[in-house]
DNA sequence: CTGAATATATCGGGAGCCGATATATTCGTG
DNA sequence: CACGAATATATCGGCTCCCGATATATTCAG
């Protein structure tokens, strides 16, 4: 799953949005980190409805402006909840390594660090 | 920063190590799960490299196999945890909204798919 | 000898994101 | 009333990036 479409799911898991709603949601669930393009969204709101992780919910026109809503399905709940899962693993092997990283790398206490092969820089190469 | 080279930087957190051995310790600390092709490693080496968030450490001959080593910088290591955090941020917001949508899902036992007259938005719509 | 594993690297195709562009209505400002 | 900004939809070309295939070379097991 890409990024973009991670946070079209994460930005439609607790109600039906609408495209432009989604853009706006995107930017504020991830603290105007993450800044969603109109021409990256329709790729994906393509893709997620093909793959049945979203259905359109209803349409709507609102002041005129046709207002078209999309909602997870079941599926693409499961998928979310996969998803979200692995990058929390993800995640934290990083910050475990980068902390195993800060000690001193050759030998740390209590660890079975014995990653196998230790070449021992045998033999007059270089 | 790519799923790749989120990865790679992972796999080079505790130790440097060569190619085909990144290749072994992400799948290996993905559980299995990410299989990073060859044709994937020497592009992403490439754009770290260039990107200062990697560096050749040094060169062995090991049984005649040539091994190149590479190692995080400072840099690596900031953009490392910097992402880590940014995608641990990600999945708890994805969590946390799936356990919002859950309170009013349209899927409930006992009921056909139902759009929900979700919330106040909109309000009377007209 | 042959095949698998180790270890490097390149290339073409395809998927996916971005910037630009197009259309249309409403709202605030001048 | 004119104009720009915001709202809201959608498309297209270019570019980046990942994957599969391919190539080369050595070691080890059968």
């Amino acid at each position: 799953m890409t990024q973009a479409a991670f946070f079209v799911l994460t930005a439609l898991a607790d109600q039906p949005r609408h495209g432009y709603g989604i853009l706006r949601e995107v930017e504020e669930l991830s603290e105007g980190a993450v800044q969603m393009r109109v021409g990256t969204l329709y790729g994906v709101l393509d893709r997620l409805t093909a793959d049945a992780l979203i259905v359109l919910d209803r349409e709507e026109v609102q002041q005129g402006r046709l207002r078209r809503y999309y909602r997870l399905t079941d599926e693409g709940t499961a998928a979310l909840t996969a998803e979200a899962e692995r990058l929390a693993a993800g995640a934290s092997a990083a910050k475990k390594r980068i902390a195993e990283g800060r000690r001193s790398p050759a030998s740390a206490p209590g660890t079975t660090d014995k990653p196998a092969t230790r070449p021992g820089l045998a033999g007059g190469l270089a």
